[in-house]
DNA sequence: CATGAATGAGACTTCATTCAT
DNA sequence: CATGAATGAAGTCTCATTCAT
């Protein structure tokens, strides 16, 4: 017999969890529909058909609301992500893992990705007291510095700027959202292999 | 005798054009300052030491100053990149010209890369009825999408898709001011040499 | 067999008049920390460590609970002096131990002076429908008012407006809990000692 | 002849301290009349008649508007009272001129009386950053303290504790519109009597 | 041409209160 | 009895825009 005490811990919290997750979905599909800037709210409440007062009761105010939607999207995204990568071997099989990860998490959840792109470009980080826009680009950039560095001490890669490199790779990726926004119909499996083909041949031992 | 309308309308027309400008040069230092979002009409007003509604007197409204602001920009950054590009005759050069060039603007004017960047990526676009964003985009993808044509026809580039190829460039570039942004002191040389080699590798014939 | 209407009409009085003061304790502390203004019923109810929902429940709305607040601590104040001042027989001991029995109570429960200055001076009044401010404004001067009255009639102070005297001697009293809250460790004894005096050559015999 | 910049500078400067001394005016009556609590900014503009966004175009914010009141109502209480105690030359009759000078004020200006108690007992005091209420108040009372001492020192005065009695006399005297909102019909010049009466008794050599 | 006073919409937030569970 | 989810009103503030001067 489950006691009534687990019960309800569990049904509160899920009803709280469930509206909070709830929010969270409703502020990223508004924002990557209309932008972050206009992004209030109103709009996001309409969007989960729920009263203005109702997100303030589950969020202590919009940054944190704005950074749940940040966590989420993070949060998933590694999860999507890691294992897609931790299941090659070789430096080069991973950056291909780590390409094909991120255009699939794309695909899954392109408001997610629109999101989070409006939220980095639209100076939504400005709003996040406590986070720091640079250290949040080095967090970005982190996986594939280390992944250059491992490839390069293993012969894989030719010699460049690992940071340097990390970027190029990362603006590659990230102009896929907006190439997404304006053709939905967008066949990523095609950018993917173009973009795999482009990235081994400038990262390749000449 | 001079007319009246003559005087008055050259030199309404000069004033006119000097306030315009300056404005424009207010509003994209401030962008490029604190942010599209944060870009109010009186912090623009303010910067430019004229009043509020002078702005409102020489633009028809928030939406024809920014669009005038990325005309300015996208104007002056074409007759900063055209001649450096049509100073070159194949193919393989002008795509190192289109990317050094566009690099060396950003060198030269970064408050207007950064403003850019901002109204794209933050919501600005959105603003400005009348423009359609997915045509802007392919307006700014053409140059490289015609570039690659004419360099996959003369044999000096691989086969791969010219547009897919023109998104990957232009996000390579477009990741610089937000590397700037983080590392004012970045060697932008360096940048240029990295970004050249990798596009060169990416697209030469294997 | 007892019947339920009677076990539960008892153990809810009881459980309901337990929950009401400890609420009313509770908002006491609050007012006296924060403030009135800032004392909202969220506020009070985490510092009951109770719900939003069961203030509500228990009283039908703020007002009712701020009147409970004012009437407890006046029931309270009531009893704490009337003993003290029962005791003497003559009008000026009276006067004295009126004041003393004041400022004892001041010492004895801070929180509800404070509270009730805060209530009375900060609007808190005008929220209690059904109550005339000028009406409560009479009752707390009346006991000084008949107190004098007779003390006059005995010869034992001079000729004076009785109700200005009253209010003189509420007005030097009230400012007590001021002092108090610009510094706690205010010596209360010397207070008792000067007010006492200067009370005393206002109002003797000239 | 007035040259124009005479004239524009002075006009604009006085349109510009006109409406700001008409949104103060406004800002104490209405706290005056509904009490600081509910003294919004609306309400305000109601009052004044203007819009709710003009308070905000020529007040940096609520605590700007909240501190203009005070430092309104103090300088004016300052240079209505200073004379009248100048006047004066011994501590005794200048103790008078204080308390007079202060009804008189009251008498006056009811409305500021009200108000500036509002604010300090009213919670606003806190909405002021900046501002130490415990600094203010000895402030307050510091004329008094000063007062006092001189008189002590000159033989006019028993001996007390000046700090105790200023705050004595001041209780005394912010008793008063507590009085007058009571009863408009007060008599204040009784009240002057009494209260001067009093004090001279309390305070003068045994 | 230019100013700056003025407006009104809209944003975020707090709060008292209601109600299903 | 008690909870906490939910609402809607109200408050402060920012902003683009208009208009008399």
């Amino acid at each position: 017999m489950v006691p009534n005490s687990d019960q309800d811990g569990q049904s509160r919290s899920f009803i709280e969890e469930a509206r909070r997750a709830q929010i969270v979905t409703a502020a990223v599909e508004t924002i990557a529909e209309v932008g972050y800037s206009r992004a209030s709210m109103s709009r996001i409440a309409a969007r989960a058909g729920i009263s203005r007062g109702l997100i303030s009761y589950h969020f202590a105010g919009k940054a944190e609301l704005i950074g749940q939607v940040m966590a989420t999207v993070y949060a998933d995204g590694a999860a999507f992500i890691a294992p897609m990568i931790d299941a090659e071997t070789t430096p080069t099989a991973q950056l291909r893992a780590y390409i094909r990860s991120n255009l699939e998490y794309m695909r899954a959840h392109p408001a997610r990705m629109v999101a989070l792109v409006e939220i980095v470009t639209g100076g939504g980080l400005a709003d996040l007291p406590g986070i720091d826009p640079t250290e949040s680009d080095r967090q970005m950039l982190l996986p594939l510095v280390e992944l250059f560095t491992a490839g390069q001490a293993a012969g894989e890669f030719r010699e460049f700027d690992v940071t340097v490199m990390a970027r190029i790779v990362r603006g590659v990726i990230d102009a896929v959202p907006t190439a997404l926004s304006h053709d939905p119909d967008l066949d990523i499996d095609r950018y993917l292999r173009e973009i795999t083909t482009a990235v081994d041949l400038a990262t390749r031992p000449i």
